[in-house]
DNA sequence: GTTTACATACATCCACGCATGTATAAATGA
DNA sequence: TCATTTATACATGCGTGGATGTATGTAAAC
């Protein structure tokens, strides 16, 4: 066809990304061909390596379209905060508060719930998608040492000793907020996410 | 070739299995053809074939091969005790022993570690493995019970009031031994398994 | 006029399923 | 016990489709 307009250009390239989600999700990542995508989006495989360098790429942009504004809210809460509330909020209080939101996210916002599912069931880490994969681990790395920083200095302000060190103990939240999520994602109607995340982190936090 | 006797076919069929294993753990079940597991099995797709209907049987015979044994064990460690031991040993610790005995099982085994991280991180789990995860699920489910089970009749015992519904703490519990496995799979260098798990375990099963 | 945002066409490769070949182990019968 | 038959445990070959990458065409925006 002709030339678009930049908006036009834009609004194809997350049509593609939208297929993309649908598709991986519901037939996996490796047996959705750029075809497939295409075709579904109303273009052509021009359009997607247009866009796209190849498959892989594809895959980054549509997970960053999800994880990007959330760790950006995950900064917000971190920097935002020590100026807007008094002076030196509790720290696991804001862990507390930035968790349940994230799970907010997860349960009401269907986009980020299609893109985890794609991403913790219906892809292969390996080769090019080994990339994405580090930075996911990044992620993870940098949460678990924020919350072992905040359990620190939270025990530090109360004076109380810790049963474990802080970094074991920052390992064993996550993994629990981890695992809830992905047991959610394996069947949703198991059980409520926002409620039994809350209640576990408690029960976790009491220790 | 010729017809071989029917250890040497059960041989084989191991060797398939293996090269299966590998393979998949280190390109992704979509990437890696039969024929690459013939050829590194020292044979041909034919064999392939012969042995399983298609890559899908294979996975779930690769899968079954690790958990049959493991799934004895766990049923062998719910059913023995009351007899071997006094009576009524708290069900509890029974829970605590299984569950420390199979993570023992991940980090020693190093089959055990592959297939976990085949069927965690390398398979999309779409169309024809839906009946593997499926099984999945149920296995997940009568472990999530039967914990609840333990929960029940450990707090009836002692007397205590729960501070929250059993089925949720079984559902939480679960969530943390298994977000523990996969992030430790994800990178086994960063914690200890064991030493973390018993500890997390001990920290949530104070509530 | 040039670049953009695609569509179309082409060539290559590879994975799968099936069909068929085959040498030998195991069953069968005398 | 041995000869014959049958089923087994693969190997080989063929056809087919589909996915990828790239090259080229093209009309409108700038």
């Amino acid at each position: 066809m002709a030339r678009r307009t930049k908006e036009d250009a834009l609004a194809t390239r997350n049509k593609l990304l939208d297929s993309a989600e649908y598709l991986f999700q519901s037939q996996g990542v490796s047996r959705t061909s750029l075809q497939d995508i295409a075709r579904r989006a109303g273009a052509t495989r021009g359009a997607v390596y247009w866009h796209f360098t190849d498959k892989a790429a594809l895959f980054n942009a549509m997970i960053e379209r999800v994880t990007l504004p959330l760790e950006a809210a995950f900064s917000d809460d971190a920097d935002l905060r020590p100026n807007s509330s008094s002076v030196d909020v509790d720290a696991l209080l804001k862990i507390r508060r930035a968790t349940v939101e994230a799970l907010r996210q997860i349960v009401n916002d269907a986009q980020t719930r299609r893109v985890f599912e794609v991403a913790t069931q219906k892809v292969e880490y390996v080769d090019e998608l080994h990339t994405v994969r580090l930075r996911h681990l990044a992620i993870r790395q940098s949460f678990v040492s924020r919350f072992e920083q905040s359990i620190e200095s939270a025990a530090k302000r109360d004076g109380l000793l810790l049963p474990m060190p802080a970094a074991l103990a920052a390992r064993g939240f996550h993994a629990l907020i981890d695992g809830l999520i992905q047991n959610w994602l394996l069947d949703q109607t198991a059980f409520d996410l926002l409620d039994v995340g809350q209640r576990a982190m408690n029960i976790y936090l009491k220790g």
